[in-house]
DNA sequence: CGACGCTTTGACAAACTTCAATCCCCGTGG
DNA sequence: CCACGGGGATTGAAGTTTGTCAAAGCGTCG
């Protein structure tokens, strides 16, 4: 909460695909802090206490982890529905930042268990830490062995599996997505263009595109 | 289970680094089946039911992912004294086969969680599953953004840290370090011989080291 | 309209992989 | 005890992929 900028009163809640359970949503949406993060700023830092639940309502997280000469490897990236910052742990291994200007609600992780009972807080970290875990697992495979188009072909297909809109948005930049596939913002470029000649997606302007050939998009994904 | 050997009576308990809280290793020690597998061998594949607990004995495991084309992806080691194959899901996403020749305590999940309370089995997963979150997390790094040299680097210090003796063994071949470090056994051979070359570390016989110099271990491991 | 930031493209360099040959243990059998 | 055989490990040379540096293009927002 250190890049705060202005509270915001209560608003309609967003509806993400990969929702908590509705008790836990329904509490945070009543008990949170809505907040408004600029973009780029900081949510929560590499090493900051994790006793704070986020759930985004509109805009996009990421989290990343840097090195000390700079290297940043991003580690997810979270949209409006989704809760981050829970994994189960004392503190943060990875920081969040805005990826836009977004809203996000925050509440105490003892004032929701308190709210919703231990078992369902139990249940909801449980949860929550699981799916963080899947998707750290499906990333080393992403990482250790695919090649560069397999690499930006498997982002492209979570990000359309995602959405359920023909015309899919891109809200991170270049740089954003060479992170969160270990590659450089040109190869991504390089990649990203091979798919459009390829006839495998469409793009209207740098942020947005359309997948043509589904198949073989999963097919490049593997 | 698919490959076991053979049944073994109880034995003196192994004491790992890692280990799990003393009540629950006592009872696995108690009620768990001491399995033997043969080096190589499945100890649960990808996909199958996560039903049962297991701590390695003696020797050790790896957990991977393959792709269809052969690709392989190793998500960890487990060594005596470790607990394995608790991730908190129903199912297993990684396989588990023996490294070497090996004894592994199993147990089902249900057995351990009527012996030792419902909070006390509650606790356990989610420690397991928040420590294999830790390392995915860690490996993330390693995989997006380390060099080769410097992914070597980080495993033979994890590795040393992990032990205690001053030599440390590998347990692992070639190939399977390659596997964990998103690398081909020919680089992963190059960066041990420059390490050894540099006065880092050094070998007798592949499979046996000693750190000459932690401090540089330490500076190429990040 | 102009400036700035982000993206794309190109040429070149470096890192890593591939393929192939050789080496080195290490266990086995004579 | 020593020679032999075999699997894993190392080394070398060449090739491929990806990264680096630099320039140009494109869009957006004052």
């Amino acid at each position: 909460m250190t890049q705060a900028q202005r509270f915001q009163g209560p608003a309609a809640l967003s509806r993400g695909a990969l929702e908590t359970s509705s008790a836990a949503t329904d509490v945070m949406a009543r008990m949170g802090a809505r907040l408004a993060f600029d973009k780029n700023s900081e949510i929560y830092g590499q090493d900051e206490d994790a006793d704070l639940i986020y759930r985004v309502v509109s805009g996009a997280v990421r989290t990343s982890r840097l090195m000390s000469d700079g290297r940043r490897q991003v580690g997810d990236f979270y949209y409006a529905g989704e809760m981050f910052g829970v994994e189960g742990a004392e503190r943060h291994r990875f920081s969040a930042e805005a990826l836009s200007d977004c809203v996000i609600l925050v509440l105490k992780a003892s004032a929701l268990r308190a709210a919703v009972g231990d078992a369902a807080f139990e249940h909801l970290v449980r949860t929550a830490t699981r799916r963080e875990l899947d998707r750290a697992q499906d990333h080393l495979l992403l990482l250790g062995r695919k090649t560069a188009c397999e690499r930006v072909a498997s982002f492209l297909m979570g990000l359309a599996n995602h959405g359920r809109s023909d015309a899919i948005n891109l809200p991170m930049g270049r740089q954003d997505i060479a992170d969160y596939l270990g590659l450089t913002i040109e190869t991504v470029s390089r990649m990203l263009t091979q798919l459009q000649i390829t006839l495998v997606v469409e793009f209207c302007g740098a942020r947005q595109f359309r997948v043509c050939n589904p198949g073989a998009l999963a097919r490049l994904a593997e």
